[in-house]
DNA sequence: ATGACGCTTGAAATCGTTTTTATTCGCCGC
DNA sequence: GCGGCGAATAAAAACGATTTCAAGCGTCAT
């Protein structure tokens, strides 16, 4: 066990340059009241024994953590069930938001909304961070009211559906599943089945939207009952394709919520002989970039969730800045990635991609 | 915006009880001084009132941070490759391992060992966290040597080779290398390939060591010129596949670091026109158990790394409380999860995995 | 000459704990 | 009856910063 030397304090950088305490914080904190020369100096003499200022101390003294907490979902109950979630590239992105400024990140593990919403009460009535970044978001959803009324900063990965105003960052839903369902549509495909996440998500509502407008634009009716929700995982996309795919009048393509649902249905269905291309065609939304390496490669709608992160990040130091949540919003549609399995009645050659 | 109460302080509940704050502060940390009649009274109080007290203030008194670091790794430059590590779930482990104590997790990412070993020392020299977790430990790892020099608490997801006592927690990849390549012998395979990580990541040197083992065994050279080291990525597994399955003498086993390149390698070996289980065998280790929807479903064996996660936290805490790092070592062997693929010259049907 | 005023710096209070040291008080032994 | 001792509590000093307010000190107008 090395001892390190004491780590210099602001009490050092007094004595190493002879002004007071509160001259030299003044003076790091750029304070107008004193001079350029002197802070030249303590800056100077800071760099050279290497001081930084102790994030205890000025937290204790001002309020402010220099921590933004962000609330991890894990699956509840399912197990080891891969839901698809690359949620370490939403931290890397939320980390690297973060970048240049002095707050950290630390993350809380929540299992579902209700420990959400608990989790988010500890951090704002513990003081534990100066802001929350969080995602799931409900169509109603207590955590965004809560914080809303607390007016504690915080930013969401999603929208709900309470008129409030609040920073976020979300994904185009809507568009991109009526994209989906349109190219399905013009690939020949009347029996579309909508493999949606959980009822209760914004975005699943969102989904259903875009769905249905591409249909009624189409001049079909809607196929209320290929629309199932469930959660993210591999399993329940197998068994949503099973299911639909056993109907009388079967489902013949398939838009899935991501690709570890879509993972499944192309195993739901190659469990039932199908071949993806000629009897049935899947479409997923895209975050991790693994389709490409589905037998068959899926057509897929690709947004690097990283990227989101990185919005997250920036749109909170804005907001803990003092910016009108107002501006801080933003809607990004994602990018059509073609592979193919999108047309029906047509053979195509698999082909490699690389 | 509204403004909550104050929250009560140590103070508040020195006027509310007419102790002084001294005594308060003994009697809810249990010191033996103070009688087991005032320690009533007070904790009655402080849970009427709600007090709780203020990391930041003990914080500052007691150097102790109350949080855990943990170094996520990001892949540096392959952009948006899937990996295959579902970080998340180590996380979710971690934060559970840690659930009943007071200790929150932050999370630093970083992009290759050197910058976890900037980061570590940040940690460290800024006090900004009372122990540290971090993983893809390299046989000459200079973050375990420079910790253990600073005498500084942290628990390793992996060993390094370097003879040091510090606390761990690992798989036993040595003897999965060995198993699944033994399996592949035994299925009739000789030219074998081991699609590897990083060469300086330990655990690649100890699948190489259980991969030798399982042909001295057998009485059969080892194929020196079918270990492949890469990332972790999709596309590495596919190339590595590609390369090996078009060698004069080309492999028809594939022992796979994991899932991602598993899926890699099955895209890869599809593009030859290869069918899986007559004319190559793919056998990974997996963490995510995405493997058995796979095309076909893979072989694998399975540990949930969100055990180990759990596994580091508790072994943290038992750290932080002083015990010796030599009890805190911990070697775990995967389950084998026996699908298919992995012999040869035999052709069997493509049965669903449920 | 003197008081007011800028301008720069310093002293001291403060944030909420823990820990060291003092104080109070009853009781026992001599 | 008094010194001393032990037990319980209180007072005060940290920890490392920020912030308020006071102080020193030229300059300048009256």
């Amino acid at each position: 066990m090395a001892d390190h030397p004491p780590r210099p304090t602001i009490k050092t950088l007094s004595e190493v340059t002879g002004f007071s305490i509160a001259t030299i914080s003044k003076a790091l904190n750029d304070s107008p009241v004193v001079t350029q020369a002197t802070k030249a100096v303590i800056r100077q003499a800071a760099g050279q024994i290497g001081y930084a200022a102790s994030l205890r101390g000025m937290s204790l003294r001002t309020g402010r953590t220099y921590q933004v907490a962000v609330l991890m979902p894990v699956a509840s109950a399912s197990g080891f069930e891969w839901d698809g979630v690359d949620y370490a590239q939403i931290l890397s992105g939320i980390a690297a938001g973060l970048e240049g400024s002095p707050y950290r990140m630390s993350v809380h593990v929540v299992r579902d909304p209700e420990e959400g919403l608990a989790t988010a009460r500890h951090v704002v009535e513990g003081h534990l961070a100066d802001g929350l970044i969080f995602s799931g978001i409900q169509a109603q959803d207590a955590r965004v009211a809560y914080l809303c009324d607390a007016g504690f900063p915080f930013v969401t990965l999603g929208r709900c559906r309470q008129d409030l105003t609040y920073a976020h960052v979300d994904v185009d839903s809507e568009w991109a599943a009526w994209a989906a369902t349109s190219r399905l549509i013009a690939g020949g495909h009347q029996r579309i089945a909508l493999i949606n996440p959980d009822p209760r998500l914004s975005y699943a509502l969102d989904r259903i939207d875009g769905f249905t407008r591409a249909f009624t634009q189409a001049n079909l009716p809607v196929p209320q009952d290929l629309i199932l929700g469930g959660d993210l995982s591999t399993r329940f996309g197998k068994e949503a394709a099973l299911a639909l795919a056993r109907l009388p009048d079967p489902a013949t393509g398939f838009v899935c919520v991501n690709e570890s649902t879509a993972l499944g249905a192309l195993a739901g269905l190659r469990d039932l002989g199908l071949t993806i291309g000629r009897e049935a065609s899947v479409i997923a939304y895209d975050d991790i970039n693994a389709s490409a390496y589905f037998a068959p490669p899926l057509t897929t709608f690709y947004l690097p969730i990283e990227d989101l992160g990185r919005q997250l990040g920036g749109f909170l130091l804005r907001r803990l800045a003092g910016e009108d949540p107002a501006t801080l919003q933003q809607l990004t549609r994602p990018d059509l990635v073609a592979r193919q399995s999108d047309r029906l009645e047509r053979v195509l050659p698999w082909e490699g991609n690389t």
